[in-house]
DNA sequence: TTGTAGACTGGAGTCGACC
DNA sequence: GGGTCGACTCCAGTCTACA
C-alpha cells in the first residue's frame, strides 16, 4: 500500500477517534478543509510541514503520529 | 526548533551512522544530491513520499525514522 | 459532512556547475 | 565530500462552489 494511502487513513483515524470532522480539523491546522479531504483519500503528497501541523492539531507528537503498524516495514494490515 | 531542521538533522546523522555520503543516499534515494543537501541544513520542506524514499535508502522504517526524542512533544534536546 | 473540480500561486524537486 | 546558485518544471496547497 502506498504511503500517501497510509498517511490518509492513520489521519482520518485519528480525527475520527477524536470526534473532529474535516473542518474542525481545518480550523485548527490551519489547513485548507478541501486539501484535506484529498490527503485522507491518499491523493495528494502531504510535507512534513503539514504532518506537524496535523499531528498538533490532532493533540500529538509525530512520533505517537508514526508509531503504528502501517508506518512498519513488514506491516500485515493491509 | 523548526520541524524542517530536526528532518534535517534525523537525516544526516542516520545517514552518517550508516557511513554513507549524500551522494550514495541520493543513488539509493533516487533523489538530488544538492536537494538532500537542503533538506539536511533544514532549508526544504520535504513531503512523505521522499521521506519514506529516503528511510527506504536508509534501511529502516518510518515509524523508525520518527521513533526519536526530536519528534516528541516536549523535546529538551534543544 | 465530505468529495471533487477548476483556476490560481508559490515552492518542491531536478539539473548542471562551481567552489 | 558538501554547500549553494540559477533556471526550470510541475505539483503542493488555497479558494470558491456545488452535489
Amino acid at each position: 500500500m502506498d504511503i500517501k494511502s497510509k498517511i490518509g487513513i492513520r489521519i482520518k483515524e485519528l480525527r475520527e477517534q477524536k470526534d473532529m470532522s474535516q473542518k474542525d480539523l481545518s480550523f485548527f491546522s490551519n489547513i485548507d478543509r478541501s486539501y484535506i479531504a484529498s490527503v485522507e483519500n491518499g491523493q495528494r503528497n502531504i510535507s512534513i510541514v503539514n504532518i506537524e501541523k496535523v499531528s498538533i492539531a490532532l493533540g500529538i507528537s509525530l512520533k505517537e503520529f508514526f508509531n503504528n503498524d502501517k508506518f512498519d516495514n513488514d506491516s500485515r494490515s493491509c
